[in-house]
DNA sequence: CGGCTGCTTGAATAGAGTCAATAAACGTGG
DNA sequence: CCACGTTTATTGACTCTATTCAAGCAGCCG
């Protein structure tokens, strides 16, 4: 694959400069394969490097003292993996639910970024802020809505990002993920992700051949996961002029 | 009150040049109040300006379709009002629980500051990812704990958290909040929170007068609440020299 | 004093978890 | 390509945690 997957992600948002997209595609020079199970990054583990992932799906969780898993997020090419500009040692894991390949890149580099490319800085630095939106989001879906409704808006979710880089999903993708992975996003049981599913499936909202689902009636699907989309609204105006 | 609180804040991390100091006093030159109870951002309210609180205690939140809401993050004094950078719209509501006093500068402030301050712009965007970490922790609570842990989370994380600015507050501590408030954020009813801080007072693992908190033990509250502290561990030594 | 708002407690209910057993799908080595 | 072991999905029965509803009380403010 060529040419920087995050300028990719960013392309529809805002015009690069050709100085800033050879900086990205700098960044993504190295790659490192990861393969399908393995562990990108550990809780604690200590941290000097950034990630871009360039192919694949991921997720970073958190593990509590008792065992629990809690997915944060699911990550899908061009998303930065965060959360690891400032802290010394990771506040989370990151594993591969797929085949992947990942960028690396030093800390540092951020460093020189900072200075050479304010611009790119802010960007990058930007895509943590819409993960903090969306981990609000999550926040308020767990603390405040049905196990329905949680599974509804992982669905839409999940679906809605694969769109964004695979031109083939449209009412239909594959869910490459196990009941118990939903489960570990959702706060549920993978037993209760199940009952769920198959009253979606029940009531004709969505439809289930193997992994594969079809959104039936997208918009009762997103009355039920009282899905908001954050992706229009974004505001990159005030940036200053790119070099 | 003089000086910045937001370099208050970053005092104890990280050494400020006097050139830094003086483009922070001058962030939190103008300042507003925000009578208790009232809002100072809607949700949806179009967004050219950030905040940083000087005085007060206030909330972040989001309203559901059904009205129910969900409590984000408990505000304090040198917390930079954030999710404000690049959206255009506020993702999330924001009220004053008490009489506050905040600063406010426009966004296009940012921008320079990005130019001549860079340090500056990486320390308050840095904010964002440290608020970015605590929603994960915050998720890992709702997804994956039980009622008493979530209300002893949220106990330790106020009562921390207000140390860090007043020195009177040492195990007891003054909990401004009502059991709804507690609720909305834990992701409870009010009448169950009551239940878990019976059940915490009746086990002398905090005790209660009023709405005077005292941690009776801190170490089994600590343990109940699963309680990570990610204060410590924070790596600023790649940023670029200051200005 | 009176009217809120918030706190407390009990009883009944509902939503999600647990346990268990079976079936289907997947992956691997021969 | 098939056989076998493992993981994942499905469903039922039962349990338990948290919610709902309701009633009484305490504290505060005008």
């Amino acid at each position: 694959m060529l040419g920087s997957c995050f300028a990719r992600r960013l392309g529809n948002q805002i015009a690069l400069s050709p100085a800033e997209r050879a900086a990205l595609e700098q960044l993504e020079e190295r790659e490192r394969p990861v393969r399908r199970g393995m562990a990108l990054v550990r809780e604690r583990d200590p941290l000097g490097e950034i990630f871009i992932l360039r192919r694949g799906m991921m997720i970073s969780y958190l593990l509590l003292d008792d065992g629990n898993r809690q997915i944060l997020r699911f990550l899908f090419p061009g998303d930065v993996l965060a959360a690891s500009l400032i802290y010394a040692h990771s506040p989370e894991a990151v594993t591969a639910l797929t085949d992947c390949v990942v960028a690396a890149f030093d800390r540092s580099v951020m460093a020189r970024l900072l200075v050479e490319q304010p611009r790119l800085y802010a960007l990058i630095t930007a895509t943590i802020e819409m993960d903090r939106v969306a981990l609000t989001d999550r926040l308020a879906g767990l603390g405040r809505t049905s196990a329905k409704s949680r599974v509804a808006a992982l669905l839409l979710d999940i679906r809605n990002r694969m769109r964004e880089f695979d031109d083939r999903v449209g009412a239909s993708f594959v869910l490459g993920l196990t009941q118990e992975e939903i489960g570990d996003a959702t706060g549920l049981t993978a037993v209760h992700v199940n009952r769920m599913l198959r009253e979606l499936a029940d009531e004709r909202v969505i439809l289930r051949e193997g992994s594969r689902v079809t959104v039936g009636n997208e918009e009762v699907l997103a009355r039920i996961a009282q899905y908001v989309d954050r992706r229009a609204g974004l505001d990159f105006s005030w940036l200053p002029p790119a070099r």
